[in-house]
RNA sequence: GCCUUCAUAGCUCAAUGGAUAGAGCAUCUCACUCCUAACGAGACGAUCUUGGUUCGAUUCCAGGUGAAGGCACCA
């Protein structure tokens, strides 16, 4: 429909002699000005030399010849909009396109093989609210990308090695932690062994040589290991195990299965070579006893890829994780989704990788998102006010569950909670959190979307008359179905802008609908049942498809 | 000091350069014998500041103010 009124208009400027007069058809905000506005009359009116108003005044007859019986109106509105009405057939007939689970997918990106990373938690540090913030928008990004047609490949990547777990191992070691350590035994172990980094030169100076000695160990085959080294790869197989085993169960909760999980001992070795191969052709260069990039070269700055202790750093690893991915799962993009802190590192990796492998550097773009931040101040490990992610399930559980005696249900509408709280506003800023004002589980909030569909479907299982095929409307169509057929175009604009929260906000703007349209009568047991049933299968097959995307669960009651 | 990003209602967030800047929370009305009130109807309430570009600026550009983040041996 609105190719038809594009073309028509195109036409119609390009007989007045307005060639490449760009102009938009849009959706008005204000829903009584019709289904349609075009602003042609605008963008056309300094190349003609006419006012606005003339020119949509000739465009008016030409578009009315062109939609025929599917617009009821169109005309000349404000200072120069077109605005066009669809007819009640017409919309009828859009809204037998919402059915199936491939109601709302297109072909933006069909074909292409994309990869995604996101969630990127770090074995031996608990997941803490950051990373489930990036769980989420890194799903919903994933599963936008997917109702674009594309083939997603997930995968996560976590550091397994580096100062961090040096400062965990350290800590299970003074604390004398048995065998088998538990998530939060690593946990407070990494409390513990950063704050000894910083209060205690002593201890600062044994983590530092355990972080090399653990690097030395990785490196060396594990047939060949002393018994120190032995000890010292039995206690890190088994930290990465529980802190892994934990991740896993989070994702699961979550909606999230990745392809692939990479560590950094796996990108490590490739780092390196490729770093220190990469000296003799001037990309890196010696600098006090360590490998750096001069990223002035490119109007950046300098980073350190190889510390002066011989260990590589987040650059380098990320370097070696570039290589890694394309020869184990190569695609046409790479996306890696991390929090804003990170943009000057990716513009940094980017532009090393593209001096000695451009084709890989050109594939890879850096998403990033906004930090979930306290109300309180910044989270940190050290300060003890870190909430883990569990911890925020656990919590909003219980209070669904104030209203949901099924846990199922009750943890069905926390996840919707919590996500719809993070997915509801643009990535890039901060979200600050506030337990009580930002959790909301009424109003504009992931149960209000919940229920408006439970509502919905209740409908359908208790009434006793088929639906019809669609609904006809006698009058106008109410706004609700005007708005379901808008759904595959705001599927296409949030995958194309990378923004979850245009469908969110999309759907809210739907439920709020569908609750008005509840509320005027009943639907069971009225004259046209068959034909309204209709119109509440085409909203629920909406409402969750659109939950899927989000990856919002969808209750069966509430 | 340099570089990024951001600033919309009392609060939390929307608004492909377009029409009367939309929601929710809070406050105040109305509405519960009716397919689920986690709902609905209404009232109140906002573009940080100064310029510029434009027929038109919350949106683009420049300065100011304020906030967050990053600036070699963390990730």
């Amino acid at each position: 429909m609105e190719d038809r009124i594009r073309h028509a208009v195109q036409k119609s400027l390009e007989q007045l002699g307005a060639t490449g007069v760009t102009f938009a058809v849009e959706w008005p905000a204000d829903p009584a000005h019709g289904d349609f506005a075009v602003n042609a009359g605008f963008a056309a009116s300094k190349v003609l030399g006419k006012n606005p108003r003339d020119i949509a005044e000739i465009i008016v007859p030409v578009l009315e010849k062109a939609l025929g019986d599917d617009a009821t109106c169109i005309e000349v509105a404000g200072a120069g909009f077109i605005n066009i009405t669809l007819s009640p057939a017409a919309i009828s007939n859009l809204l037998t396109e919402a059915k199936g689970d491939t109601w709302g997918v297109g072909t933006a990106h069909a074909g292409e093989r994309i990869m995604i990373e996101y969630s990127n938690p770090n074995p031996f540090k608990e997941m803490h609210i950051g990373h489930l913030m990036s769980t989420i928008i890194g799903e919903a990004t994933s599963r936008l990308m997917e109702s674009s047609g594309a083939n997603v490949v997930r995968d996560t990547y976590g550091g397994d090695v580096g100062p961090h777990v040096a400062k965990a191992i350290w800590g299970l070691r003074d604390k004398g932690v048995a065998e088998t350590p538990t998530t939060e035994d690593i946990g407070t172990a990494y409390a513990h062994g950063s704050r000894a980094y910083e209060e205690s030169e002593t201890a600062k100076k044994e983590i530092e040589t355990l972080n090399a000695e653990i690097y030395a160990m990785l490196a060396k085959d594990p047939a060949k290991h002393d018994a120190e080294e032995r000890s010292l790869h039995e206690t890190w197989v088994r930290g990465r195990e529980v802190s892994v085993t934990a991740y896993r169960q989070l994702w699961d909760r979550l909606g999230s299965h990745f392809d692939y999980t990479i560590f950094e001992s796996d990108t490590t070795p490739i780092g390196m070579r490729i770093v220190q191969d990469e000296i003799k052709n001037n990309v890196f260069e010696e600098s006090e006893g360590a490998v750096i990039y001069r990223g002035e070269k490119v109007g950046l700055h300098t980073l350190v890829f190889i510390t002066s202790y011989g260990t590589p750093t987040y650059e380098t690893k990320d370097i070696g994780l570039a290589f890694w991915k394309e020869e184990h799962a190569p695609t046409d993009k790479v996306f890696i989704l991390t929090a804003m802190e990170q943009v000057g590192h990716f513009k940094i990796v980017i532009a090393a990788l593209n001096e000695f492998a451009p084709q890989l550097a050109s594939k890879m773009q850096h998403i990033s998102h906004g930090l979930l931040r306290l109300a309180s101040g910044k989270m940190s490990s050290r300060e003890g006010n870190v909430i883990t992610a569990d911890g925020l399930i656990r919590e909003v559980i219980e209070r669904a569950s104030e209203k949901n005696e099924d846990p199922l249900v009750a943890e069905q509408v926390a996840l919707g909670a919590i996500k719809y709280m993070i997915l509801r506003q643009a990535p890039g800023g901060d979200i600050i959190f506030d337990m009580e004002k930002s959790l909301s589980l009424e109003g504009d909030s992931g149960p209000y979307l919940q229920y408006a569909l439970v509502r919905a479907t209740s409908i359908l299982s208790a009434s006793q008359v088929p639906p019809a095929e669609t609904t006809s409307f006698e009058s106008e169509a109410p706004l609700l179905a005007r708005l379901i057929t808008r759904f595959p175009e705001i599927v296409a604009r949030a995958e194309e802008l990378r923004g979850p929260h245009i469908l969110v906000t999309y759907l809210t703007q739907l439920a709020g609908e569908w609750n008005s349209f509840y509320a005027t009568g009943k639907i069971i047991g009225s004259e046209n049942e068959a034909s309204t049933l209709a119109l509440v299968q085409a909203f629920v097959t909406t409402m969750r498809n659109g939950l899927g995307i989000l990856a919002i669960p969808v209750p069966e009651k509430m």
